[in-house]
DNA sequence: GATAGTAGGTACCTAGAGGAAAGTATGGTT
DNA sequence: AACCATACTTTCCTCTAGGTACCTACTATC
């Protein structure tokens, strides 16, 4: 499947080296809880649920389960009356914060973004043919 | 909509700080396509579409107008026959550098992610309740 | 005059993600 | 006996991202 000679052709995964990590770290919802697990430390759902305001119960409860089976997160169930079951960032988790640190520094850069944006519209709506 | 007191109540965007870069950078297709410019130089649409092998050129093509709004990528039509188009990554693709840089070094870390894996589907198949 | 080649555009369809709302188990409170 | 709270689970529904397939314009070439 890989071919290195004139045109270099490989299967995707390897074509960009680092989407495996983006798929795992990035998809969608899981920077939010990482981050609040990291900013507040250790929380029950309802406090997660509260602080994550937009997402739903089913959602978080699909997204925390697949962050505790790749390892990011450790849940504790009380077997207390009602429940009680706490989440906190392990050390693999915690080990993401240079990533989301550079990212950060990074975002100064959003205003630029929003520049070419405003740039792009301007330049005539549709000038695709030049 | 911002209270700060015993309980943090803040909008998601605020919740986690380096959502909107993340929205913008990581969705989907955007990492390959700015890694193989960055990786190949210029080139044309059928080399990207070539050298991302699953990509498809509807989808090729809307990721491409996108990244060229947002200022990462930079268009160039050759009003030959046939026509020729040249994509290039601007300074500002550029400077996602450091980022992806940081994202390969956190990749060592993958395979703890698959040892967590393994451990978790291990540990009984549904232990919901410890 | 059929075909090839480029860089798309367009119409249609499907799978999957995610939202809303209700249900579940448990025991304590009123 | 109704009701509450917690931490989900389940069902149903919707919406959108993305895929397939076909169409466009233009010329050279067979």
């Amino acid at each position: 499947m890989v071919f290195v000679s004139d045109t270099t052709v490989v299967p995707p995964e390897l074509a960009c080296p680092i989407s495996p990590v983006v798929d795992l770290v990035f998809s969608r919802w899981t920077t939010p809880i990482l981050w609040v697990l990291n900013e507040f430390g250790r929380q029950r759902f309802v406090e997660l649920e509260r602080r994550i305001t937009t997402i739903s119960p089913k959602v978080l409860t699909q997204r925390l389960r697949q962050l505790e089976r790749d390892g990011f997160v450790v849940r504790t169930y009380h077997p207390e009356v009602p429940p009680r079951v706490e989440y906190e960032i392990t050390d693999l988790g915690r080990g993401l914060g240079p990533l989301f640190a550079s990212i950060a520094e990074w975002s100064v850069n959003l205003d630029k973004v929003e520049q070419a944006r405003s740039d792009y519209d301007a330049r005539k709506p549709s000038p695709r043919a030049r």
